[in-house]
DNA sequence: GCCAGACCTATCCTTAGGGATAGGGCGTTT
DNA sequence: AAACGCCCTATCCCTAAGGATAGGTCTGGC
């Protein structure tokens, strides 16, 4: 059973996810509402395996309070529980090594999984936020080609991926063929797969 | 702005909950007291993007009126809103396609992030109440159309499948079609990618 | 026994997918 | 200007995929 920490200054959203989290059997969860407390707790109880942070709780000081915490919790996962948080912060906040966001409108299902997810090591994060993984492989991809590949992944044939582009059939054929190639795939329901693993459709 | 309908024959509830959903900006609500009158409303106005019904309430008759209402807004969300239900009438109405409960007790930030979810056609159920996703539908796929699904899903052609399963090609077109037929699939790569999204590979 | 359903095979036919090659237009880089 | 990459189109050809229909075995349930 992980063991998670909740700090979060508002009564309502630190419950209403400590209970979640609770029935759903995946962790022991504790709580607190400020920095202090936070470290506190992590010195006299050893390492969480995942810190959930209010971005704006007393003490955090923007991103100081989490770096202080990450340094607190040897290495492991600390993510921003994100009620609005702006793009810029959240760009510091991955670079800063964040596992990730917490969205406080997130669905009970979805915030087991973000929670199993990065217990697990992985980052979550609103696609949104996501800036683009190593583009050295995926870079290769044109826009074009995104553009069929987003076709193929929706089960297109190449003639409706033609039309919905305004493209002649051959010529859907052909970005199909080279971005297959790209992929390593040996053909479009792989090519498809193979997105849907990468996340890049 | 989405369309959200409330029926409820409490006054209370019914004023609250359409003044949150208001005040947060992100609905136009409209509101009824009884099932014949949101069924007029959806056939006059058209489908709403959210219909949050009252479970005790003059026509529901049981789930009876949550199907029907569900029939007339056209495939678009319909939830329950929960002052304390059975765990039992909450099965069935994840069965029937409710789209969630919204508990009268929940705070306003709860409730415009659960409408938020079911609006973008989440379930939103508290945790105990959710099982399994449908198996329902996908146990309809016999052994053998998993085994081949599973061979499309890496982008193995018919031929190598047939060749893994010790099949004659014929069979494995056979299998390919019933099977994407059941998931509702133009094709085997739209097939692949249906099983990829329910994760029943 | 009979029936239903899963399973396998077969034949016939049409369409879709994919490989190879070739060329033109266009904008950027060198 | 020349080269490059991306984009679009074209033609030829072959294979894969998929639809329709039909008939076969084997199993478990009534």
């Amino acid at each position: 059973m992980a063991r998670i920490l909740v700090a979060d200054d508002h009564d309502l959203v630190r419950e209403t996810l400590a209970a979640y989290l609770e029935a759903e059997g995946i962790a022991d969860v504790r709580v607190c509402s400020d920095v202090a407390e936070a470290e506190a707790l992590i010195a006299g109880t050893g390492a969480f395996d995942l810190v959930l942070l209010d971005y704006n709780m007393p003490g955090m000081e923007g991103l100081k309070g989490m770096t202080r915490i990450m340094a607190a919790n040897a290495g492991r996962p600390v993510a921003l529980i994100s009620g609005s948080i702006s793009t810029e912060v959240a760009e510091d906040a991955l670079e800063a090594g964040a596992a990730g966001f917490v969205p406080k409108t997130l669905s009970s299902r979805s915030l087991v999984a973000a929670v199993r997810c990065m217990i697990g090591g992985d980052i979550f994060a609103p696609v949104s936020l996501i800036k683009k993984p190593e583009l050295g492989e995926e870079g290769l991809l044109t826009p074009r080609e995104m553009d069929v590949l987003r076709g193929v992944c929706t089960g297109q044939s190449n003639k409706e991926i033609a039309r919905v582009l305004d493209l002649q059939e051959v010529t859907v054929k052909l970005h199909v063929k080279t971005m297959s190639r790209k992929l390593g795939a040996k053909n479009r329901t792989h090519a498809a797969m193979i997105a849907r693993d990468r996340k890049l459709i």
